[in-house]
DNA sequence: CTGAATCCCCTGCGATACTG
DNA sequence: CAGTATCGCAGGGGATTCAG
């Protein structure tokens, strides 16, 4: 009956190439805008909210928690009485900031067309 | 009425944002794969398939497409009997390879671990 | 050979509301 | 403050087929 088994399905270019695995790290919806705010030093929760205003809390909770994952950023608990979270960039994570620089780079010529 | 106008959609940042500016270029699946591809030189369309098994003709198409309406890449025909389509990299195309370079370079320290 | 056209599924992301 | 839960839609991208 036409079984089809269900075709490869590979929704993205084949893990292990450093240039998939690398996108994959930034490719989210908001992330580059994440690291790039981080950049400049430690941020808290709301703090990346108001860097980033449209960023809805549920997206930016999925890529810290993401990026955490991937050893980029740090996520920081201060047991204080209004909890505070505390994020940062690991080393890994500063690695990618020339990177992103690099995109920022470019962006700036594209606009100027 | 309560009636919200804002709902905004904006699926995306900020388009005027050099960061989003860039991104929304070499964001789309294969993109990367693509201008990485063209780096080393021109390639023909069925070239680019060779250096690219997974992407289908269809996708293929709209990111050339897409990069060429951004001065990306520039297309040209040639009007040989079996045609072929020559694919190559502008300056502007030239600016975002030290992007992707380091793109790679951190896909590479990622892996690493 | 280089695409254009179709179909269709799947995921990502937005919005909103609720909790410790 | 810092998330979690649920819902829903739109669009991106895969497969396949047709055309100049």
């Amino acid at each position: 009956m036409a079984l089809k088994i269900r075709k490869n399905r590979s929704p993205e270019p084949p893990p292990g190439c450093p240039l998939t695995e690398c996108m994959s790290v930034i490719g989210g919806a908001w992330t580059p805008n994440v690291i790039w705010s981080l950049r400049a030093g430690p941020r808290r929760f709301s703090e990346l909210r108001l860097d980033i205003p449209p960023v809805s809390p549920k997206v930016l909770t999925m890529r810290l928690r993401g990026l955490e994952e991937k050893g980029v950023v740090n996520r920081k608990v201060r047991p204080t009485s209004p909890p505070s979270v505390e994020y940062s960039l690991t080393a890994l994570g500063e690695e990618l900031v020339p990177a992103i620089e690099a995109i920022v780079a470019v962006g700036h010529k594209i606009k100027q067309r």
